[in-house]
RNA sequence: GUGCCUGUAGCUCAGCAGGAUAGAGCAACGGCCUUCUAAGCCGUUGGCCGGACGUUCGAAUCGUCUCAGGCACACCA
């Protein structure tokens, strides 16, 4: 479908042809003066250097050119901006084309796969604040890839493979030093592991402080993930008992906040990609050896720093996170022929990407066409401008959080004494919801690279430009629908437009096939969620000014109904790809 | 030291393929519920867009410099 922007644009472009100018200068764009125009046009005022002619004049000599059909108005203003205001009708015309189409008239990409990677959790350590962008941000772009026609590919790539395992398998083995799993002799089957997420917890963050300062226990876990890279047997089914403890808590975890992944590959996956992988690199020389090192250089004469080269093999024959990261890259090619692998990852880790995806080039892993795309996101920082800690200093963990904030939910249905019909059960699920929409809206609405303030209590306020409003707009709709159907009224037909607040939201939607390109150029949902608001808070306005059951014209009835559905129906796709869930009632 | 990111209202943020009066939300103040969920709606107050210079008919938006904050710079991920 033809979306209302190329189809204006077309029709100024054609005019600035046929007055001998520039098709380019016949762009049409949103107007940033709502109260004169809905479109412009500023080609006249560009041109006017190169054509030597006042901007008035060419602005003028197109307006005559051009097809004034669509529009109510076409007027040309000093300077010599082109002002357009389109006719009900067309207005009308764009959105029931969007509403009669399933795909919401969105222009759809074919045949084209986009791998996302995003989540990238930690055995043996719980999520934290931290993770919680990655997984939403990653999630959010996969959905709307998938709403544009791409074949997205969610993967976990759970970090599993590290000396973060060394150190979990050493210090296990300080705790149980007659474990059967770290007996190199034993040669039998082994009994499940009986400890629970909570113990796992306790193990990481012991063995990393203790590494720190302890360097022979340092270099016992540098040894135990030798081993473990190496195929050692005990350590493997330790480590597959972990990994399996992990990944079951993982995964509640992320069901909690609507996050899904296609694959739950880990760093451990690449493994067997690597060993060929190197073999090659040095084959046709582009590893070296470097102070025991393998390394890959990959700096490049533009570079205004220095890059350092990048380390596929640790000087004690360990891999490291570029290797894993460069055999993923080969697996993905091999397994999906994407177009696109996005990585949504915190900002930091930057350079470490850049050398990865230079390597990746260099060595032909992937070709040129292939868009490799580190899409860093900012860091959730608290008041004081630092990371975000709880109040004794620690890092507030992601369930914590969930729970504060649902609770919070809870409270405010309380005090507000909604969902009283509900029983105590469903109150809960609602306020899940409630509370899970506050926390991914306020997250996703600001712009993805950016560092943000991460306030609590503006997560738990529930009022203005957030989750719950959102969910607020959507519910009310949906009882206006409901109480129709009970009613017996016929939902109508949409019409044309009576006031302006039903011109302003069906103008709004028929804008969206922009709003979602933009977002996904940008792999940033804080246009989703910012178009989302928009929606709402007209549509809130509409609510207000419209006593639609009340309303005694049956035709008119009719067409506010129709209105209704279509709104919550554009509402609703919003909230799909932001992944965010919308209760019945709240 | 070098590179990258950020600096817009009291607070949190939009706007940055240059365009006509810089927008929201929160906070503050004032209105709107016998009628579809007031978690809502309407209104008022609040800004030399960090600073300087430059490019341009036009700069929050582009360039250079500068100040302030954050982050990263091979054997952690």
């Amino acid at each position: 479908m033809k979306t209302i922007i190329a189809y204006l644009s077309e029709i100024f472009e054609k005019a600035f042809v046929a007055c001998g100018y520039e098709k380019e200068y016949g762009k049409v764009t949103v107007s940033n003066r709502p109260d004169l125009c809905q479109f412009q046009c500023n080609g006249a005022m560009a041109g006017a250097k190169r054509y030597k002619k006042s901007p008035l004049q060419i602005a003028q000599e197109v307006v005559e050119h051009v097809d004034k059909a669509p529009f109510e108005k076409v007027e040309v203003v000093a300077p010599g901006f082109i002002n357009l205001v389109l006719k009900d009708e067309e207005i009308l015309k764009a959105a029931v084309a969007i509403h009669e189409d399933k795909d919401f008239g969105l222009n759809k990409v074919s045949d084209e796969t986009v791998v996302v990677d995003y989540g990238g959790p930690n055995i043996a350590k719980p999520l934290h604040v931290g993770h919680l962008r990655s997984a939403i941000i990653g999630e959010s772009v996969k959905r709307l890839a998938k709403v544009l026609g791409y074949r997205a590919i969610g993967d976990v790539h759970l970090g599993d493979w590290g000396l973060q395992m060394g150190l979990i398998i050493t210090e296990f083995a300080e705790q149980n030093p007659e474990s059967k799993y770290l007996d190199d002799r034993y040669d039998g089957e082994y009994e499940p592991l009986a400890i629970s997420m909570d113990d796992l917890n306790e193990i990481y963050p012991r063995a990393s402080k203790r590494s720190k300062v302890d360097e022979e226990y340092m270099a016992r876990a540098q040894q135990a993930t030798f081993d473990l890279q190496h195929g050692r047997r005990g350590y493997m089914a330790l480590w597959r008992e972990i990994v399996r403890i992990s990944v079951a808590d993982l995964k509640a975890n992320y069901e909690k906040l609507n996050v899904s992944f296609e694959y739950w590959y880990g760093e451990s996956d690449s493994e067997k990609y690597i060993p060929d992988m190197i073999a090659e690199f040095i084959e046709k020389g582009y590893a070296y050896e470097s102070e025991g090192a393998l390394v890959v250089d990959v700096a490049k004469p533009e570079d205004k720093a220095p890059m350092p080269p990048v380390l596929v093999r640790k000087s004690n024959g360990s891999q490291i996170y570029a290797t894993t990261d460069l055999a993923t890259i080969k697996q993905r090619m091999q397994d999906f022929h994407p177009s696109m692998i996005l990585y949504f990852v915190d900002n930091r880790q930057g350079l470490h990407f850049e050398q990865v995806f230079r390597c990746a080039r260099k060595t032909g892993l992937v070709s040129e066409d292939v868009v490799l795309e580190f899409d860093g996101f900012g860091t959730m920082n608290g008041k004081d401008g630092k990371p975000y800690k709880t109040r004794d200093g620690g890092v507030m963990k992601l369930r914590d959080l969930i729970d504060n904030v649902c609770a919070a939910a809870l409270e405010k249905m309380e005090e507000a004494k909604t969902g009283l019909e509900l029983s105590e059960e469903e109150k809960k699920e609602t306020a899940l919801k409630v509370g899970i929409s506050a926390l991914k809206f306020g997250d996703l609405i600001n712009y993805r690279a950016k560092d943000y303030i991460f306030d609590l209590d503006k997560f738990m306020s529930f009022e203005g430009k957030t989750g719950p409003y959102m969910l607020y707009t959507i519910v009310r709709l949906n009882s206006i629908l409901t109480k129709a159907k009970e009613k017996g009224f016929e939902i109508g037909t949409l019409g044309l437009p009576k006031t302006d607040v039903e011109r302003e939201v069906l103008l709004k939607t028929i804008l969206m096939n922009e709003v979602f390109w933009q977002a996904f150029s940008d792999r940033a949902p804080s246009g989703i969620c910012e178009n989302a608001y928009q929606i709402a808070s007209l549509a809130n306005r509409f609510y207000y000014e419209n006593k639609i059951l009340s309303e005694e014209n049956e035709e008119r009835r009719g067409e506010l109904l129709a209105f209704c559905e279509y709104v919550l129906r554009i509402l609703k796709l919003h909230m799909e790809i932001l992944a965010i869930d919308v209760p019945e009632r709240m």
